[in-house]
RNA sequence: GGUUCCUUAGCUCAGUUGGCUAGAGCGCACGAUUCACAUUCGUGAGGUCACAAGUUCGAAUCUUGUAGGAACCACCA
C-alpha cells in the first residue's frame, strides 16, 4: 500500500475498503501481539502502560447464516474499542466466534432433509451428526466475509467455533466436575415439548402468547352425596387431559368445598376415581374454585402432585398423540381432535356445565409455532442454586459494571428466582451429553455381576455409542447438550483458560451483546466463569438494545422490515453504516434505526477526505514554491496575524513562533511536531485537545454515540469550517500536518477504512493508522485560543447581521467599519475573509452605518441611512428580546437567596451578563433614535 | 401480578454529581456559488422537556403521584 494514490473530489468507500481490510489482515495487524511495544518503548514509558492489555470476545454468529443488523451494532460497538485501545497501545485481542447455532441450523437441515425425501429417524445420531457438519462447511463462510466487510478487526487466526474440539473439551470437564459436585441431575419432569421438533427446550426458549380460548366446567361426581353437594364441578381450558388427572383440587380456605376435602370424585369418561385434596393452587376467585389436577401434563400440577404425593399418568405421547392410558376410543387422537370428543361425550352425558370464552396464554415454539406440550420427561438437570448464590454474591460486590447500570439489579432479581436448568437437548446437531446408561442386557461375560454397576457412568469417549466398563456394556445417553450450556463457557474457551496457567486476558475487559440475552447468556457465563475460574468473567458488561425500525417496531421477516447490514455497507460504505449505527444509540435501549444517520455518516467521510485532499493540496504546492514567492507572501500575512491582540500575553508573541510537539508527553513521538502562528492557531489546538479528551472520557464510559457525535461536531464545524477555512490566509504546514493526523487516528476507532484510505493517500505518513498512536496532549496558547474564539462571534454577528440587511439592501454588500477595536484592527484581512464582507477598515473616528449588537466591540456595517431606516423594526425586535434575557437575569439577581446561596462564582457571571445586556440595549436604542 | 425502562423540535435521539439563552442529525425556510468538498457554504424558524404536586436560591435532571408506551420474568385450571 506504499503508493500514494491521487486524491479523486470525492471518497468512494467501494474503491477502497476490501483492499485496506486485506492489508491489515495480511500484515497481521488483528493479532495481539501487534499492540505490543519493543522493549526500549517500554523502557521509556515505565511499567504503567506495559502490561495493560484489552480483551473481548465477539457473541459468536450463526456459522452458516448471514448477518443482520443487530450484528452490525455488535461490530461497530466491540471493533471501536478494540481500535481505540490498540490506538492507545494496549495489546488488543478481539476475538472472532462461531456458532453452531444448535436449534437454528437443526432447523434448516432437517427441512433439507426433508425435501429430499428422507427423515430424521432413517440415520443414526452420529450419522446426522456427520451429515450436518459437512452441510454447515458447505454453507461457512458468508458470515465470516461480512464482518470483514464491516471491518471488524479481530484475530481471525483465534476464531472459535462452538464445536471447537477445545471447547467440546472445556464443556466436557465442567460437566464433569459438576458431576462429581452432584450438581448434575436426572430427573423426570415435565419439559417444554415441541412434538414437530422432537425436541425439549428451556423455559427461555417458549414464546407466549395470549390467545383466545373456552374455560370449560366439567362435573365430577363425587363418590358419595355430602352435604349438598353431589358433584363437584372444574374449570379447565384442556378437558383432554383429563385422563390425565390424579386428583381435585380446591382451596383450603373455600367455604363451598370444605366438607369435600379427603372424599373422592368420579373421573368422568373413565371408571377411576380420585381425591379431592385442598391446595393453595385452587384460586376460589378464578372460575368454579375447583381445578382438576394432572400432574403429566402441567407444570402447576405437578407442584401439586408433588405435595400431595400424586401419581403421574401420561396420557399424550411425544408425537403429540393420545396415548392408550387416554382409554380406546381415545388413543391415536391427536390433542385437538381428542379435545372436540372429549367435549361432546361430556356433552352426551351431561356433565359439561359451562363454557365461557376467555383469553390466555399458550407456549409455542418460537420457530414452528407448534404448541409447547408440558410433557414428562427424563432429562438431565443442573442444580442451580449455588451457581446463582455465587454469582448474587459476586454482582453484589460489584465485581461486574454494567452498562446501562440497572440491568445489575434485573440480573440479580432473576438469578433470585432461577429455577433448575435442564440441558438435555433432542437434536443431534450439538455436543453430546457424556453420559452412559447401563443396557439392561448388559454383561459382556456371564463372570461379570452387573447389579453393583451405576445406571449411568460419565465418559467422553462420545463418539462411541456403546462402551464397555469392566465387562459391564453401556449405551450413550442420545441427547446434546444446550447450547447455552457450551456457550457459558465462551470467556474461558476462547482466552484458552487453563487451570494453573496464568492467563493475562481472562478475565475479559468487557462483555458486549445484546440486552435480550442477559438471562439466557451472560447470566450463564457468569455462573459458569466463577464454577470454573473462581474469577468473574468479564469485568465490565455492555448491553445493546434492539435495533428497531425506522418507526420504532422491532424488526422481522414475517413483517417485512428487516435491514440488511450489507446493503447499507455497498450503498453508502462500511464506516458510514458504523458511524450510523451508533449514533443516537445508548446502552441497552432499544432505538430506532434511521438511516438518515448513516447517510450523515457518508458526509462526514467525505468530507474528511476532502480537508484531506485540500491540505495535501497545500502541502504538495509548498513543496514546488519553497524559496521565492510564496515565502514572501507568507511573511506580510503572518506579521498581521500574530500582531497585539487584546489582552493578550504580549509577551508570547513578542518571541515569535511557540513550537510545540508532544515530546513532553511521552505517549506519542511519532506525532507532527508543529508551530502556532496566529490565535485560529492555537484555537484548533484547544478544540482538538479537548475533543481528545472528551472521546477517550466517552469510550471510558462507553459512550459512543456521544464520542462520534464530539468528533463529527469538532472536525466539521470547527476543523473544516473555522481553521481550514482560515488556512486559506494563513499557511502552516507544520500545524496542517500534525492536526490532520490527531483528527484522522481520534476518528479510526469508528470509521477505520476511511482514516486509513487517507493515510496512505497522504504524501508524508508512514505505516498504517491502525496502529499508530492515539494523540496525545496539544500544546496552545489559551489567551490566543480565547481572542479566536471572540473573533468567531464578530464573524458570526456580521454574516447573520447582512443576511437580515438582505431583504432590504437588494443584494448589495457593505463593508465593515471598525472604531476602538484591536481584535478586528490586527486581524482585518482574517475578518473579511471570514466574514465575506467587501472591505474592512477603520472609521477614523467618524463612526457611520449600523453598529453591530456585540459587546466590547465598536463594529459598524456601512450601511446607508435609507436601508438602516428600513431595518429599525428588526433592531426594535432584538431590542426586546434583549430585553427579555436581561429581566430573566435580573430576576434571578432580585432573589437574595440566589445571591446568598449560589456559589459565587455562577452569580459573578450573572452580573458580567447583566451589565453586558444592559450595555447592549443601551447601544442598541442609541441606535434607533440615531435613526 | 413482578422487575426494569421510556415520554425533550416535524422525525430519530443526546442532555454524566441540579446551574448561563435545553443540543445534534435529518427535514423545513431564506440566501450563496469556478479554483478541498453541492456528499458544499452562510443565516434562520421550530421546544409550556407527557401532566400534577413536592424538595431547592435554582428542576428536563431529585422525590411522590397521574396518564400513555415498551421490554423482560412469572401466571392465567
Amino acid at each position: 500500500m506504499g503508493e500514494k494514490m491521487k486524491f479523486s473530489s470525492s471518497y468512494e468507500p467501494g474503491d477502497f475498503e476490501t483492499d485496506i481490510y486485506a492489508a491489515w489482515e495480511a500484515a497481521g495487524k488483528f493479532l495481539p501481539k501487534s499492540g505490543v511495544k519493543d522493549a526500549s518503548e517500554m523502557a521509556v514509558e515505565g511499567s504503567e502502560n506495559s502490561h495493560k492489555r484489552f480483551s473481548i470476545v465477539m457473541p459468536p454468529p450463526n456459522a452458516n447464516g448471514n448477518l443482520h443488523i443487530g450484528h452490525g451494532l455488535t461490530v461497530a460497538l466491540e471493533d471501536s474499542l478494540t481500535r481505540y485501545y490498540r490506538l492507545r497501545g494496549e495489546k488488543s485481542w478481539y476475538i472472532p466466534g462461531a456458532d453452531h447455532a444448535g436449534f437454528e441450523t437443526w432447523v434448516v437441515y432437517e427441512r433439507t432433509l426433508e425435501k429430499e425425501g428422507h427423515t430424521r429417524f432413517e440415520f443414526s445420531q452420529s450419522e446426522l451428526y456427520a451429515r450436518v457438519w459437512d452441510f454447515v462447511e458447505q454453507q461457512r463462510g458468508n458470515m465470516e466475509l461480512q464482518l470483514r466487510a464491516l471491518g471488524a478487526s479481530c484475530s481471525w487466526e483465534d476464531l472459535t467455533f462452538t464445536l471447537d474440539e477445545n471447547v467440546v473439551r472445556r464443556v466436557y470437564s465442567t460437566f464433569e466436575k459438576m458431576w462429581k459436585d452432584g450438581m448434575i441431575y436426572r430427573g423426570e419432569k415435565l419439559v417444554n415439548f415441541c412434538t414437530k421438533h422432537q425436541t425439549a427446550f428451556a423455559d427461555i426458549e417458549v414464546e407466549h402468547k395470549d390467545e383466545p380460548g373456552f374455560l370449560w366446567d366439567i362435573g365430577y361426581e363425587l363418590t358419595e352425596p355430602t352435604g349438598d353437594l353431589t358433584e363437584i364441578v372444574v374449570s379447565t381450558t384442556r378437558p383432554e387431559t383429563l385422563f390425565g388427572d390424579t386428583a381435585v383440587a380446591v382451596n383450603p380456605e373455600d367455604a363451598r368445598y370444605k366438607e369435600v376435602i379427603g372424599k373422592t370424585v368420579k373421573l368422568p369418561l373413565t371408571k377411576r376415581e380420585i381425591p379431592v385434596v385442598a391446595d393453595e393452587h385452587a384460586d376460589p376467585e378464578y372460575g368454579t374454585g375447583a381445578v382438576k389436577i394432572t400432574p403429566a401434563h402441567d407444570t402447576d400440577d405437578f407442584e401439586v402432585g408433588l405435595r400431595h404425593d400424586l401419581p403421574r399418568v401420561t396420557v399424550i405421547g411425544f408425537d403429540g398423540k393420545m396415548l392408550p392410558e387416554a382409554g380406546e376410543e381415545y388413543a391415536g387422537l391427536t390433542t385437538e381432535e381428542c379435545r372436540k370428543k372429549v367435549l361432546k361425550d361430556l356433552e352426551e352425558q351431561g356433565l359439561l356445565r359451562g363454557e365461557k370464552k376467555i383469553t390466555h396464554s399458550v407456549s409455542h415454539c418460537y420457530k414452528c409455532d407448534t404448541v409447547i406440550e408440558p410433557l414428562l420427561k427424563e432429562q438431565w438437570f443442573i442444580d442451580t442454586e449455588k451457581l446463582a448464590a455465587v454469582a448474587i454474591e459476586h454482582l453484589e460486590k460489584d465485581e461486574i459494571k454494567f452498562h446501562p447500570e440497572n440491568k445489575k439489579k434485573v440480573l440479580i432479581n432473576y438469578l433470585k428466582g432461577l429455577k433448575d436448568w435442564n440441558i438435555s437437548r433432542q437434536i443431534p446437531w450439538g455436543i453430546a451429553i457424556p453420559m452412559f446408561r447401563k443396557m439392561d442386557d448388559s454383561t459382556a461375560s456371564p463372570a461379570v455381576d452387573p447389579s453393583n454397576a451405576p445406571e449411568w457412568i460419565f465418559d467422553t469417549r462420545t463418539n462411541l455409542d456403546e462402551i464397555e466398563i469392566s465387562g459391564v456394556k453401556y449405551r450413550r445417553d442420545e441427547d446434546t447438550f444446550d447450547t447455552w450450556f457450551s456457550s457459558s463457557h465462551w470467556p474461558i474457551v476462547c482466552t484458552d483458560w487453563e487451570e494453573g496457567i496464568p492467563n493475562e486476558f481472562y478475565p475479559l475487559n468487557v462483555m458486549e451483546t445484546g440486552a435480550d440475552i442477559l438471562f439466557a447468556w451472560v447470566a450463564r457465563m457468569i455462573m459458569m466463569g466463577l464454577y470454573v475460574t473462581g474469577e468473574v468473567p468479564f469485568k465490565e458488561v455492555y448491553l445493546h438494545g434492539l435495533v428497531l425500525d425506522e418507526h420504532g417496531k422491532k424488526m422481522s421477516k414475517s413483517k417485512g422490515n428487516v435491514i440488511n447490514p450489507m446493503d447499507l455497507v455497498s450503498k453508502y460504505g462500511s464506516d458510514a453504516f458504523r458511524l450510523g449505527i451508533l449514533r443516537g444509540r445508548s446502552a441497552g435501549m432499544n432505538q430506532a434505526f434511521s438511516e438518515n444517520s448513516v447517510i450523515s455518516g457518508q458526509k462526514l467521510c467525505n468530507k474528511l477526505w476532502n480537508i484531506s485532499r485540500f491540505i495535501q493540496g497545500i502541502v504538495d504546492e509548498e513543496v514546488e514554491e519553497k524559496g521565492f514567492s510564496y515565502a514572501n507572501v507568507d511573511v506580510v500575512l503572518e506579521n498581521e496575524g500574530s500582531g497585539g491582540v487584546t489582552g493578550a500575553d504580549e509577551s508570547r508573541y513578542g518571541e515569535g513562533s511557540a513550537i510545540h510537539s508532544s515530546e513532553s508527553d511521552s505517549i506519542n513521538p511519532e506525532q507532527y511536531q508543529y508551530t502556532t502562528n496566529n490565535m485560529g492557531e492555537d484555537w484548533i489546538c484547544r478544540e482538538l485537545d479537548r475533543c481528545r479528551e472528551m472521546v477517550s472520557q466517552c469510550m471510558a464510559e462507553y459512550r459512543f454515540a456521544e464520542a462520534v457525535e464530539i468528533l463529527y461536531s469538532t472536525i466539521w464545524d470547527k476543523y473544516a469550517d473555522w481553521f481550514v477555512e482560515s488556512q486559506k490566509i494563513y499557511k502552516n504546514t507544520s500545524l496542517l500536518k500534525a492536526s490532520l493526523e490527531t483528527i484522522l487516528t481520534m476518528l479510526h476507532p469508528f470509521a477505520p477504512f476511511v482514516t486509513e484510505a487517507i493515510w496512505q493517500n497522504l504524501s508524508w505518513t508512514d505505516g498504517m493508522i491502525i496502529d499508530s498512536k492515539w494523540p496525545s496532549r496539544l500544546e496552545y496558547d489559551e489567551i490566543s485560543a480565547e481572542n479566536f474564539e471572540r473573533l468567531r462571534t464578530v464573524v458570526s454577528e456580521i454574516r447573520a447581521t447582512n443576511v437580515g440587511l438582505a431583504n432590504v439592501s437588494r443584494g448589495e454588500k457593505y463593508g465593515l467599519l471598525y472604531g476602538e477595536d484591536t481584535l478586528v484592527d490586527d486581524n482585518t484581512l482574517l475578518v473579511k475573509f471570514l466574514s465575506r464582507v467587501p472591505s474592512v477598515a477603520s472609521t477614523n473616528g467618524a463612526p457611520r452605518g449600523l453598529r453591530l449588537a456585540l459587546p466590547g466591540h465598536e463594529l459598524y456595517l456601512d450601511v446607508p441611512s435609507e436601508v438602516v431606516l428600513k431595518y429599525r423594526d428588526s433592531l426594535s425586535e432584538k431590542i426586546l428580546a434583549v430585553g427579555k434575557e436581561l429581566d430573566a437575569l435580573n430576576a434571578r439577581m432580585m432573589n437574595p437567596a440566589y445571591v446568598e446561596r449560589a456559589p459565587a462564582q455562577l452569580v459573578k457571571e450573572t452580573r458580567d451578563a447583566i451589565s453586558e445586556k444592559e450595555d447592549l440595549i443601551s447601544r442598541l436604542k442609541g441606535q434607533l433614535e440615531a435613526i
